[in-house]
DNA sequence: GTTGATGCAAAACTTTTGCAACACG
DNA sequence: CGTGTTGCAAAAGTTTTGCATCAAC
């Protein structure tokens, strides 16, 4: 169970951020994209494909407003821009990670519970308080493998 | 056992590339910042600081080589530009991983072989054939917690 | 009505590139 | 000496910002 439309009204009344028909639109965009990891270029092209306009700034300053909400989860993946998912941290355990590889650039989802363990060691032995975690494996697709 | 200097030289003689001065004290500049996570621009003002001319072009296009030839490992911690450190996996397998202080930003670095299994388990199931991980893990640090 | 949000264009940054001069092997 | 490397300046690309206009509450 991910997040929903109705969960982001709520949560923007209680901090009393005004609800946009941009902020919806970019949220929902997510939504239509599940797992692929979308660029604010990316988000924008989407919206303008839809005749849903709006500005390539605002896209920005939205994808910083849902990140800091928790809403979506930043990320790198080496290729130049910051990319972009709905971060399930937020309402389940549910992690995922991510399989890069290094010919073609493809990003693979790999589903992971097994970190939890390992997450609370380091949380005492660092004195860190640890809210989340992101693990990236690097190597070889299969594709690029058998070139 | 890190790399040195005289692995870098071998390295470029295999390979043919030249060893030029300026290659060297980039390398240089990693092995008298361990553990640091140097930028491009951090590079070229600690040689600049110690009167080695190097052009800002060559900092990038040898973090570029360095990281092709594996020396180093980039990285991003969400700060809007490449980080780099000296890649311990070339050497050794003794891999380190950074919890991130989401309020400060700082950057702690922690000890862990505690993923060759996981990453076996991953590449069995996905038919990846995996060179490396990168784990992070976000929190808040002590300092932080205690305000 | 107020106040925060948007859109546009300009600005700020990081990173890449073209090309003449240079230096390693 | 020849070819790869450097440095500079310009270009490219992403992200941020100032400000007038607009729209949510």
């Amino acid at each position: 169970m991910g997040i929903t439309m109705s969960h982001l009204k709520e949560m923007f009344r209680e901090r009393q951020y005004k609800l946009t028909a941009q902020r919806q639109i970019v949220l929902q965009a997510f939504l239509d994209h599940q797992d692929e990891h979308l660029s604010a270029e990316d988000v924008h092209n989407i919206l303008r494909n839809q005749s849903s306009e709006i500005g390539l700034a605002t896209v920005y300053r939205t994808l910083e407003l849902l990140s800091d909400l928790g809403v979506l989860q930043k990320m790198n993946f080496g290729d130049g821009r910051s990319r972009y998912e709905i971060n399930e941290a937020s309402t389940t355990r549910h992690h995922h990670h991510h399989l890069i590889c290094l010919a073609c650039g493809k990003v693979k989802e790999f589903e992971d519970d097994l970190l939890e363990t390992l997450e609370n060691a380091v949380a005492r032995k660092s004195n860190f308080k640890i809210v989340d975690h992101q693990l990236k494996f690097y190597g070889y697709c299969q594709e690029c493998q058998e070139k």
